[in-house]
DNA sequence: CTGAAAGCGCTAACAT
DNA sequence: ATGTTAGCGCTTTCAG
């Protein structure tokens, strides 16, 4: 293993200084094309790496953006980081991934991680258990932060969501309008502001239709095919059942689905079906499964964007502004909510 | 934004050197009880935090590992990170991911970028469209490395892969018992050695049961839904179309299931379904696909504990040793090959 | 336009 | 057991 060339090597071999090289090489100071041309010459003829570290101590920029998600092995996730990563690295940002793994401890030690590292800034998305959120607090004041999806409420901190109420709007019109009436509400822990909002939209949209609220109706459990298997055992001990379910989860809705095959009962005929997500396995179920698609890649690359954005600012000095997008969900109509046989009933 | 405390701050508030204060936190050399424990308090004082990128430029570790995959939206490869990072982040390191999306440049590209970043070691899988490899060869000289799933042929090279050739095998073996006598196989592109060993796998097998191996039957192609289509499309314009698909992804197995749908192909009676990584879909599918799981979390745990290895053997001065891990998979039976109104046919 | 010099914060010989 | 010294490789004033 040879050693690297440095900018001292080129320089002693063109008899000038490493600051020169430097210039030369940074290109952003006045130098003289005679000279730039014969360093950039000798770069490349001692195939010279710039040590991005010692720049990195020297200038105080890491060229490092971290990100920091519940677990990367959930699509949404995965796709997020993708569209962020294109758009960072595209930039020349090197991006660290880290894994809260759903738990508080885990996620401040990463991002403790993460700011030994000296990320120049950070996107991320909160655990589950997590309530405190001091340490994202702090963590904003030194670096540029973006929040997405499962974020906190505040007015000084940079995020991207979706507006959850309005998802959770067009699944229950979307119900409706086919002629559901006795709609049911299985979500997420209402501690976490996505959940919460989905349930404030299906509230809001059923008494927009003048159809009750009924508190059976609604059940908080964890996201997940189990918790919906159970969810429907509890719904349909009821004396009166629901005809529909809006899951605040795709993989609730599974569950949901399973039962329903399970204990005879036709989806969408005589039980209408919508996930929250747009997982990649909903247009592979019998039925396909409807849901509201959160856009998962837009999602990565508007945090990445609001990051470049804060980091270019800062660069320019300019003071930072917080941006909080909302983007709008679409509701992906597919077989489990679309009964055939029924003709669409019109909203009262 | 106050400036940070250094080992200075330090040294300068309890009249000791710096040098003192970093034997002191690092704790290996020999220093008095009494110092190390004022030194502790003090940091904590001031809430100092190591300059990562100062000890980097110094000891040239920069804690750094680099993980290169096609795309991280892909099931198999965000899981397998999953288990790499997960070790890599609880043994220190952070992990710096890079996606080539399956371009050539790109991961070229991508690789330059982790070895300017100086990352002590990488874990790669090949993009689709890679055939010059001579650059992992040189990065191989550089640091440890790592290659999984979509590796090349060497024997200098650490390297995790599922033994495929057994896969293609269990997949056959399990068909023909089934009862099917026509078997193709719809694979990826062959320069990919992944790929390469399902196909000779398969032909093993079909000798190994005394049925004949019609190259016709035998479709390269990338391994997308799309193609999936395409690729039965050619097949059954065959005089004599076969009567099971082993397909070398779930996604191309996917391809097949719809076509076989809009075509009055019923899976498994008329057509048995094999697919290949077990992603997450594959389960929910209706029929549920039957599938050779490669154990990705796995393989991500197992390409990071070879590069720890590597990395720790490296700094004890040891000589590396090249190991190459081979797992073997797991066929999951599910219903897209398990005709019940069939009776199993032993082999012959 | 280019050179000299001073560090960024930390570590590792070497000396005391 | 602690202090001294000398950089890692690069950038950036400040002179010339």
């Amino acid at each position: 293993m040879k050693k690297k060339a440095t900018i001292v090597d080129i320089a002693l071999r063109l008899g000038i200084t490493p600051s020169a090289v430097s210039k030369a090489l940074s290109g952003n100071t006045r130098i003289s094309d005679e000279t730039r041309s014969a360093v950039r010459a000798m770069a490349k003829e001692l195939d010279y790496q710039p040590n991005i570290m010692a720049s990195a101590l020297r200038t105080g920029k890491s060229g490092l953006i971290g990100i920091l998600v519940p677990g990367i092995q959930y699509g949404f996730f995965s796709t997020a980081i993708k569209g962020a990563e294109e758009l960072l690295s595209d930039a020349g940002y090197n991006v660290i991934i880290c894994q809260s793994r759903d738990s508080a401890r885990h996620e401040k030690k990463q991002l403790e991680g993460l700011m030994r590292a000296k990320v120049e800034g950070v996107i991320a998305s909160l655990g589950m258990e997590t309530i405190d959120v001091e340490f994202y607090k702090a963590l904003a004041k030194e670096v540029p932060l973006v929040m997405f999806d499962r974020v906190f409420e505040s007015e000084s901190i940079c995020s991207v969501v979706i507006d959850d109420f309005i998802g959770a709007v067009k699944a229950v019109d979307h119900l409706v309008e086919m002629g559901y009436q006795r709609i049911a509400h299985m979500g997420g822990h209402s501690h976490i502001l996505a959940f919460d909002r989905r349930i404030r939209g299906y509230k809001y949209a059923l008494a927009k239709h003048n159809l009750p609220v009924n508190e059976d109706y609604i059940y908080e459990c964890s996201p997940n095919k189990d918790e919906g298997v159970v969810a429907m055992e509890r719904l349909f001990q009821l004396p009166e059942p629901p005809d529909a379910i809006l899951a605040a989860s795709d993989f609730l809705a599974l569950g949901v689905v399973n039962y329903a095959k399970s204990h005879h009962l036709n989806v969408p005929e005589d039980l209408g079906v919508v996930g929250f997500s747009n997982e990649e396995f909903t247009r592979h179920l019998t039925p396909s499964l409807t849901s509201v698609d959160q856009f998962s890649e837009s999602m990565g690359e508007v945090a990445a964007q609001l990051l470049l954005d804060q980091l270019s600012r800062a660069r320019k000095g300019s003071s930072m502004v917080v941006q909080q997008r909302v983007l709008v969900p679409r509701l992906v109509i597919r077989e489990s909510s679309f009964p055939k046989k029924r003709e669409p009933v019109l909203a009262a």
